[in-house]
DNA sequence: ACCTGAACACCGTTCAAGT
DNA sequence: ACCTGAACACCGTTCAAGT
């Protein structure tokens, strides 16, 4: 289930990229083509989510008969990958010029990362389950690049990418997942209300109820680059706690 | 989808935390029961993961029609949420007495949680999207309770628990659905190679090969605790880098 | 090269009964 | 109070065919 899709699997070769194109029939609408597969795809989980992304219903939408969609792809996974890779393109950082610092550009690309999800609330718990897609890789190259850019060493570099996707993921995923209707958070209060006694802390601070998702995130973020970039120079603090020592 | 479960919603009334009993047939094995089908259910899900757990499966293996188990409990949904959070129960951290380490407390509740749920590879992709039962909220409010210890404000503390929060499951939930075959990560890892005129930098650092997650979780982790924790006096550093003001 | 319908082996759940 | 089988409205995918 995870990394999957090794090379060209469907009976059509297909370019390696092959997200959304800008228009693919340029007459009526009729011809199947993967390109209207997938945008299709992403207009159903759109509308009805995960659970309502059905062979059957995408054919419907398109207009052909369910086994069609066979040609174009090989199963109903390559359609979720294919969905999900073309939502997550990046145009890059807003400034391309010379002196670009690189936790800015860590931070933009994070923040439209999780933004793009949020708009397709379906993608984020799908991610971590599916194949990695060009645009996916691309941010990950991007974040090595920026990393390495602030100095951390080669060695370093593969905790500091999975350190920061493992936030975005998870603060994304509990997001999407949590805010589908705000009467079940509001009724968990309430449940979390009744048993005051048991759950004194988390009652009183309403944390069922808590909406700054984006404030949390960007908070929990600087924090996890404050640690990363070892172009901070942070003195050393480590007679100043009960931390573990670091290294470094 | 989210924080269902107001109240007790099947049709025999519940005790709040159901979770396993120790041993509840005494005899044959033959009455159904939640105790039983919670446990059974976890048996299913573990052999053959989240796509395994089914209705009729679950029926055979307690040995009872499907239909039965429907007296037992609402629907699937109800099968998962219960399952989930008997597995994710608590012990408490090791050291009870005083001189309790509010971060040692931390650090220990979420390794174990992290390692429970690692146990259960189902599990952790599917917490975000359930309810959260007594022994989550449980772990949420020790969680409460020690950053509480260590001084954290009320109103800093839900932006505390999720931050934390965010970052263990996103941890998990990528370390459980990336290990599902190792041949993949190696395939993923072979294409981007073979593309590393576009991905130079993680294609270097071979990261879709690491496999140090235990590392970059304990460190990620400390660098977050690092920040989240007032206890530790850390000199302002604000015009030391490029990174946003913070404040307090 | 591209599309199709019939068929297979599954799903979760409702309903009307049984004991 | 507890369990059941038949039936409904769905799934994804194989296969053998059509153009």
């Amino acid at each position: 289930m995870a990394a999957k899709r090794s090379g060209a699997r469907s009976k059509r070769s297909r370019p390696i990229d092959a997200g959304l194109q800008p228009a693919p029939p340029p007459h009526s609408e009729t011809p199947l083509s993967l390109g209207r597969i997938v945008a299709t795809a992403v207009e159903l989980l759109d509308d009805r989510g995960v659970d309502g992304l059905t062979m059957r219903r995408l054919a419907d939408r398109l207009g052909s008969g369910v086994m069609s969609l066979y040609w174009h792809v090989d199963n109903k996974a390559d359609v979720c990958d294919l969905a999900l890779d073309s939502v997550l393109e990046y145009r890059g950082p807003p400034q391309v010029g010379e002196s670009r610092d690189w936790r800015g550009d860590v931070a933009h690309m994070l923040e439209d990362w999780r933004a793009a999800m949020l708009r397709h609330p379906w993608s984020a718990s799908l991610l971590p389950g599916r194949a990695l897609g060009p645009n996916i890789l691309g941010r990950l190259e991007l974040l090595g690049e920026s990393l390495s850019r602030a100095g951390v060493a080669d060695a370093e570099m593969n905790v500091a990418i999975w350190s920061l996707w493992n936030y975005v993921m998870g603060a994304t995923i509990t997001r999407t997942s949590f805010d589908l209707s705000d009467d079940d958070r509001a009724a968990g209060q309430q449940r979390l209300s009744r048993f005051s006694e048991r759950y004194p802390t988390i009652e009183r601070s309403r944390l069922l109820l808590d909406d700054d998702w984006g404030g949390a995130f960007t908070k929990g973020l600087d924090f996890l680059l404050d640690g990363l970039g070892p172009g901070r120079a942070r003195p050393d603090v480590s007679a100043a706690g009960p931390g573990r020592p670091r290294s470094a």
